[in-house]
DNA sequence: CGTTCCATTGAGGGTTTTCAATGATAGTGG
DNA sequence: CCACTATCATTGAAAACCCTCAATGGAACG
């Protein structure tokens, strides 16, 4: 169980494809790409990098989600990123010849697929299209990073909350989110106890529901007010 | 006053070059990127570019230091980066195709050169050296930010402000940090007054000496186990 | 069915912010 | 060059916010 058909995460015909930085690719380049590129089924809470380690490739989520953190004083998690299906991890590193200043792990069961660094580099080289992807794609990711900066300098937690439930409602797109309650809070940027606190509140006054540890927003609208800009 | 000979601007002979992306070109494409350039004295506190705006192209501060910061509510600062001699400003726009997420402010009297968007780009295409120097780059200044965030959602005021001065003695090299306290606390992501507190405690516990907006590190190590992991 | 981990609630304390007032400084124009 | 004035730095006091510690309740999992 767990285990797809190797065949069907084929890069031709993955529909991730849409999503995905992949997308950049000619079709013989694709071949190329899925050709080098081996799949990996991960479960629940599973490594794909340690902080510390050095890359020797590239993960791309097929399906999945996949936290990404650094571990700060005393061993606490700080999470950057809540990464999805289609999207590319570990690529920055690769750059910078540097061993990885994030972790990444499995939120729930996956499947990651893998490119050797060389195979990618080189892509990256001969590709022009893909490697401004690469590069519009690190600008985003850059720019979202100014934002939480901002964020934490400046936002209270419920402000950060509002605006975290917002982000990880796109990111689970229609299913309700669906984290611990000290994932939710090392995301926020808070303790456990207060992000529980005001998970409370904002169900009393309408702005999302929960049930066990899953939670839907109902009123997005209301959210992005109370985040403020 | 402050007007310098754009002759002695051009890259071939800039002693900037050495810190500089501009040392992965070639001598032919130094004078290639030199003559496509412009420079031009900045005073005090000038804008260089505008969070919201369209980039046409990059920056190269030849003298002097910029703040580079984004408005939050209220239109509070907070101070993302302080760039100085040989740094490239403004290439993440460029990728993204889209307006500036930051604005940039001079700090003091500045030389900063100015190459249009197609150049600029069009040596990014053609040379692997400089591109692979740029990526390196913008990797350097993701894993910064990964840093910045978890500092500002784990770490005290204190711990803060001690990261901060051994990072903003780096950039000053061995002169003293010349910030007013409100851009210093924008960089730290506190308070004025809670600023302004801690320094005096820092100045009383012999961390550092100041006088007037000057201040002098002279207890690194110190500042560094203050800082934390 | 028990046991372990996670979620929740309460109380207390510490840090940081905010508001307000005063002192110092530096830039500006005469 | 000096005085003036606007801006910046500093200090105090009170309140808000958030964290930590501790205890209990609940859910999931073997």
């Amino acid at each position: 169980m767990g285990n797809i058909n190797p065949r069907s995460l084929a890069c031709t015909t993955c529909d991730t494809k849409v999503t995905s930085l992949v997308n950049n690719l000619s079709p013989e380049e694709t071949e190329k790409f899925s050709s080098a590129k081996t799949c990996n089924y991960y479960k629940k809470q599973q490594g794909v990098f340690l902080e510390g380690a050095f890359p020797r490739g590239v993960f791309c989520i097929h399906d999945g989600k996949v936290k990404v953190f650094r571990r700060g004083e005393m061993g606490k998690e700080q999470i950057i990123h809540i990464a999805t299906r289609g999207e590319i991890l570990g690529y920055r590193a690769l750059f910078g010849d540097e061993p990885y200043n994030v972790s990444a792990e499995t939120l729930e069961e996956s499947h990651i697929c893998y490119v050797p660094r060389e195979d990618f580099l080189d892509m990256l080289d001969h590709n022009m299209t893909l490697r401004h992807a690469i590069m519009k794609e690190l600008s985003k990711e850059l720019s979202l990073r100014t934002t939480m900066i901002t964020n934490m300098a400046q936002k209270s937690v419920r402000e950060r909350l509002a605006f975290s439930l917002v982000f990880l409602q796109n990111i689970y797109e229609n299913e309700p989110i669906k984290l611990s309650r000290e994932d939710m809070a090392n995301f926020v940027g808070t303790a456990t106890e207060t992000l529980i606190r005001l998970i409370t509140e904002f169900k009393e006054d309408g702005y999302i529901e929960s049930q066990g540890r899953k939670i839907q927003v109902i009123n997005k609208e209301g959210l992005i007010r109370l985040a403020g800009k």
